[in-house]
RNA sequence: GCUCCCAUCGUCUAGCGGUCUAGGACGCCGCCCUCUCACGGCGGAAACACGGGUUCGAGUCCCGUUGGGAGUGCCA
């Protein structure tokens, strides 16, 4: 599913609100999702992916994948192919080519050297013990943290001889610089609580603090959509555009996702790799679904689809507390979606994923055509009682297995609980069931239990052990059917002697 | 420590000064449906953190307390 925007209609609607309200409301909103490639696509960089992309839906706009790999001994290619393809799963694909954050050295470089030129930034040549022993005061005297400044106005002839320098920002001294936030609301921070920080390594490497902002207005990002752990960033980032001339964009920060105990959702408690969310069976429509809840609420909707998502969404309307990751939730929202999941579409995505499934080697007993027609045709009975697709496929064991079917204790009990006897009585009448198809088969066993005064589970619990293996399926008349006459008949007859 | 942010059932949330004896969803507990398991239906227990204000009136506005969270790097 490749979105891509209808430019004209785009450019009509904005030019006829420009017409009316003088502004673009809608022309050109452009968002970012900007993950450093340290490790996999977590859950929560897929919701922040997630509010960026339905933002530029709503918009008309585009969201584009900027890599923030600036960071080389950390940074790979490996986990660079798993957000992309992360992403893709979701169906959260951004628009254009990624942009590698790396590639744009000389560009952010060269920023900086204009940043020194206009006099905003200046060289520092402190060590690093001098920076620890000034943290070390400030926390002695109960101050924030902060470079002291040493290196702001000393003359370059006072600098060290072969020690290369970092290059700061020459930050405000006083004042306050405001935030406006489209979640957190108007933020004010004091500037002495911003302090002159680095923008060039001393290896003349680019710190992420000055590479977004180069990148993002390079990019033309109108609305920068992002984690609540950015916030002070936005500040300083600000600093960095007003320093600059350049326009700052919108922001957005959006509450981080907590673990179940309320701790933060981090790699060492729980913060799973979207692929593992692909590996528990849930669908990306309900994964959005839930993520989308997350922070964001419609009245009192709970199933929401993804075009009412579009078309529902704004980012002010997402809260700013943190929320808890709940699974049983997710969950059952991926039954939903499950359940109302076309038979043939559903068939085809759970072929497609069995590869990530742990369990997927029950869809591959024979030729693809095979087993999907199989499905296909149980698909009915089996979506209804699935929340995952892995229970899904396992819920399908009975349709491949080999005869004669291995029993699970439950179902062993049942047969050797007279369910045998009951079986070789009910076979020959099955046999003689001419039309092999639920109601017929229905009728027969229905009629065969009034005869016998049993109760109708008397006689469909030991044909379910039967013929599936188990003490619970799908209803046992539709798991007749499915199977065929031929085969059906044979698994009964493997319970009793001919 | 300092800065910033947050605070409604266990969890996600609705609520935008009176319609709140606070609604929905997940989960939980009953009952119904029923060939099993699910689904579905019905019912139930379950929350405005605390204290001050403002107001005729506060879950809704303000302040404080307490409790959470984020940031505080030549990481991103």
């Amino acid at each position: 599913m490749v979105h891509t925007p209808r430019k004209d209609a785009t450019e009509k609607s904005s030019v006829l609100l420009s017409e009316m309200n003088g502004k673009d409301m809608t022309d050109g909103v452009v968002t970012r999702f900007a993950p450093s490639p340290t490790g996999f696509l977590h859950i929560g960089g897929a919701r922040t992916a997630l509010f960026n992309w339905l933002y530029a839906r709503a918009k008309g706009g585009r969201m584009l994948l900027r890599i923030e790999d600036t960071d080389r001994e950390r940074s790979t290619p490996e986990a660079v192919d798993a957000i992309i393809e992360g992403l893709k799963w979701m169906g959260l694909e951004a628009d254009g080519e990624p942009v590698s954050q790396f590639a744009n050295g000389d560009r952010h470089r060269a920023v900086v050297e204009e940043l020194l030129a206009k006099g905003q930034a200046y060289k520092c040549y402190a060590s690093q013990e001098e920076l620890a022993e000034m943290r070390e005061k400030a926390k002695a005297e109960k101050r924030a943290p902060r470079y002291d400044g040493r290196w702001r106005d000393r003359d370059p002839s006072e600098a060290p001889s072969g020690v290369d320098p970092v290059i700061r920002l020459k930050a405000p001294l006083d004042g306050e610089t405001i935030v406006d936030d489209q979640v957190q609301g108007r933020v004010r921070f004091n500037n002495k609580e911003l302090d002159d920080f680095v923008l060039l390594r001393s290896d003349g490497s680019p710190t992420y603090m000055l590479a977004v902002v180069v990148d993002d207005h390079d990019m033309g990002v109108t609305h920068i959509i992002r984690g609540d752990d950015h916030l002070t960033n936005g500040a300083r980032q600000a600093l960095i555009y007003k320093a600059m001339g350049w326009d700052v964009p919108v922001m957005a920060h959006i509450p981080l996702i907590h673990g179940p105990d309320g701790a933060k959702l981090s790699k060492r408690h729980g913060a799973l790799g979207i692929e593992a969310y692909r590996a528990m069976g849930y669908l990306p429509v309900a994964l959005r679904n839930y993520l989308v809840r997350l922070g964001w609420a419609h009245g009192d909707d709970e199933i929401i689809s993804t075009e009412d998502m579009i078309a529902w969404f704004d980012v002010s309307e997402i809260n700013k507390g943190a929320a808890r990751f709940d699974f049983k939730k997710l969950e059952a929202l991926n039954g939903w979606w499950i359940r109302q999941s076309g038979d043939e579409a559903l068939t085809d995505q759970l072929m497609a994923e069995r590869d990530a499934l742990p369990n997927g080697d029950i869809l591959k007993g024979g030729p693809d055509a095979e087993v999907r027609a199989r499905l296909l045709a149980a698909m009915p009975g089996l979506k209804e009682r699935a929340k995952t697709l892995v229970e899904l496929a396992d819920s399908a064991t009975y349709l491949f297995a080999q005869r004669p079917l291995p029993l699970e204790e439950k179902a062993e009990t049942i047969l050797a609980d007279g369910g045998r006897d009951t079986i070789a009585e009910l076979t020959p009448r099955l046999e003689a069931v001419a039309d092999w198809a639920v109601e017929p088969l229905e009728a027969e066993v229905r009629t065969f239990a009034e005869e016998k005064g049993l109760k109708l589970g008397k006689a469909a619990q030991p044909l379910r052990a039967a013929l599936t293996g188990r003490s619970t399926s799908p209803g046992v008349f539709d798991v007749l059917a499915v199977l065929g006459r031929e085969e059906a008949l044979a698994r009964l007859r493997d319970q009793f002697p001919s």
